[in-house]
DNA sequence: CGAGCGTTTGAGCGGTCTCAACTAGCGTGG
DNA sequence: CCACGCTAGTTGAGACCGCTCAAACGCTCG
C-alpha cells in the first residue's frame, strides 16, 4: 500500500505534536502515576467545570473526554477532545478555565496537583518533560488556529479526520477506520461550523469516495491521499523554510527598507 | 468614564494566559538570560523560517516580531505577534514549525538553546517556571482558536483589541492609546478574516464611536465597555462556573486604571 | 411499537470574500 | 518644489459559502 501512508507534512507535525508523545513523556516518568487514584465517568459526566479549583492532573486512560466552554451568547466552543494517553488538567493556574466532561464510559488516572508540582520541582527531568509536553500541545494549539481560520469546511474537515487517523496510528490501532467517540455537534463545535455543515461535508466526501460512513460513528478513510491534499491547504507549512538560515533580506517577504 | 477597566473575562485570562506572565517568569530566573547575545532586526528581517534547526530561544526585548507560516495556496497565517518581552522559540522540536520577522526595528535576545536546556535540567524551578510559561501561552492559543472559530468579524477584532489593550496595561503603558506595529493584513491572516474586512470593521468601529484612528497605525479606544460586550460573546467563558465554588472574590482580576 | 435523540437533507438568507477602483502617506528623483 | 511610484489603507458591488430554519430519516431503548 504505497500511498497508505499519512500527509507527510501532518506527519512531520505528528512526531513533535500530537499527544502521544506526552504520552510518552509522562510513560519515562511514570513514578508520578503509579500511586494515583483512578475515576471512573459516565457518558456526559464532568470530570471537572470551568471555575473549579484545579487539585488534579489527569490522564485519560480509556474512553475520551471533550474539553469546552459554553458562551455568553449560548455558542459552545470544543477546545479539543482527549483521548487514551491524554494529559488534562497542565498548568499552574489555580482554577480550570474550561469544561471537561466524558464522551463515554471513560477511566481517568487522578494525581494531586500538589504532590504533581512538588515532584517536579524536585526532579528536573520530569519537570523537563512536561514542558515538552506542554509545548507540543501548543503547537498543536497553534496550528489548529491556521486551519480554523481558513474558513473552509472541507479543508477543516479533513485536517481533523487526518489528526484523528495520526492519533490512531501512534496508538498502534488502524488508521483507517476510524470510532468516532464525538458526535457530529461536538465536531462542529470544534471546528467552529455547525452540525449541518459538518454533516453535508461528510456526505460530500462519502459522495467522493474520499471515506465511507458506517452508522455514523465508525469512519473509514477510503482516499487519504486526496484527504490530505485538501487538509494540506488548511494545515500551513512553509516551503520557503529551507531557502536560508537565519540573516535578512529575503525575496517577496522581506524586502528590506534601509 | 466610569467603567475603564478592561473586562474581567479577558482580565481574568489575562493574569494566567497573557504573556506578561512569561515575563515575568523569566525575570524570576533572570540568570539565564544575563550572559545572552543581543540580535537587532531591520524591519522585515526574519529571526528565522520555518525548518531551520531550532538553536535559540528568543526574547523580545523591543519591536514586534510576527510568528507565521504560508500555506500551499498562497494564503498566509499568522499564528501570533510578539511584543517586548515574549518568548519565542520555546519547546524542544529541532527546527521551526514557523517564521518569524521583524515587524518594526527589533532588538532580541538570543539563548543558545543547548545551554537553556542544560540549565534547565539542572534547576527544576526554572523548568517549571518555563512549564508555567509554555502552559500560559498554551491556554491563551486555546482560547484564541474560539475566537477565531466565531467567524465573526467584529466580535474577533474587538477580541483582538482588548487583547492588545491587557498587553499595554500589563506593561504599565496606557491600554487605551495602543500603537498598532501590524499591518491590517497581518491582522486579517492572524484572524482568518481579509484585508478588506479588517478595515471595514475598523470603520464600523469608528463610526459607532468605539475607537478612534490616528494614522490607521494609533488606534485609541473610545468605549471599551461596548468592545468588550462585542467581544465577550466571542472569548467563550462558562457561566456555570459561577455557580460553584468560584463565588465572589476576583482576587487579582481588576487592576483598575487611574 | 413509539419516544427521543442524533443525523441527514433541503431552501433561502446573510456575512464575508473577491475583484476592483480609489485615496492617503511617503520617499525618490527630476 | 512638484511629479511620480509604491505601498498601505479604504470603500464599493456582486458572488459564494456556511448559517438559519425546517423537515424527514435512522438508530436505540424502554
Amino acid at each position: 500500500m504505497t500511498s497508505r501512508t499519512l500527509p507527510c507534512i501532518v506527519q512531520q507535525l505528528s512526531v513533535k505534536m500530537a499527544r502521544g508523545e506526552a504520552t510518552e513523556c509522562c510513560q519515562r516518568c511514570a513514578a508520578e502515576w503509579a500511586p494515583c487514584s483512578v475515576r471512573s465517568l459516565q457518558p456526559r459526566q464532568h470530570v471537572f467545570f470551568a471555575g473549579d479549583p484545579q487539585a488534579y492532573v489527569y490522564k485519560v486512560e480509556s474512553g475520551a473526554l471533550r474539553l469546552y466552554v459554553t458562551m455568553p451568547n449560548g455558542r459552545r466552543g470544543v477546545i479539543d477532545f482527549c483521548l487514551a494517553g491524554d494529559l488534562v488538567g497542565l498548568g499552574t493556574q489555580d482554577k480550570h478555565l474550561f469544561n471537561a466532561q466524558a464522551l463515554g464510559a471513560t477511566q481517568l488516572r487522578c494525581l494531586p496537583k500538589v504532590a504533581f508540582a512538588r515532584h517536579l520541582l524536585q526532579n528536573a527531568q520530569a519537570c523537563f518533560n512536561l514542558y515538552e509536553a506542554a509545548t507540543i500541545q501548543l503547537n498543536r494549539a497553534q496550528f489548529r488556529t491556521l486551519v480554523i481560520s481558513g474558513h473552509d469546511a472541507e479543508k477543516s474537515l479533513a485536517a481533523f479526520i487526518l489528526r484523528l487517523s495520526l492519533r490512531r496510528q501512534q496508538q498502534c490501532d488502524d488508521p483507517f477506520v476510524i470510532p468516532l467517540p464525538m458526535s457530529r455537534s461536538d465536531i462542529a463545535d470544534h471546528l467552529g461550523l455547525t452540525t449541518e455543515t459538518v454533516c453535508r461535508t461528510f456526505t460530500k466526501f462519502r459522495r467522493r469516495g474520499l471515506i465511507r460512513l458506517q452508522r455514523s460513528r465508525l469512519l473509514e478513510i477510503i482516499d487519504i491521499d486526496r484527504l490530505r491534499e485538501l487538509a494540506q491547504e488548511a494545515i500551513g507549512y512553509d516551503k520557503q523554510k529551507r531557502r536560508r538560515s537565519n540573516v535578512g533580506a529575503q525575496p517577496q517577504a522581506c524586502r528590506s527598507r534601509t
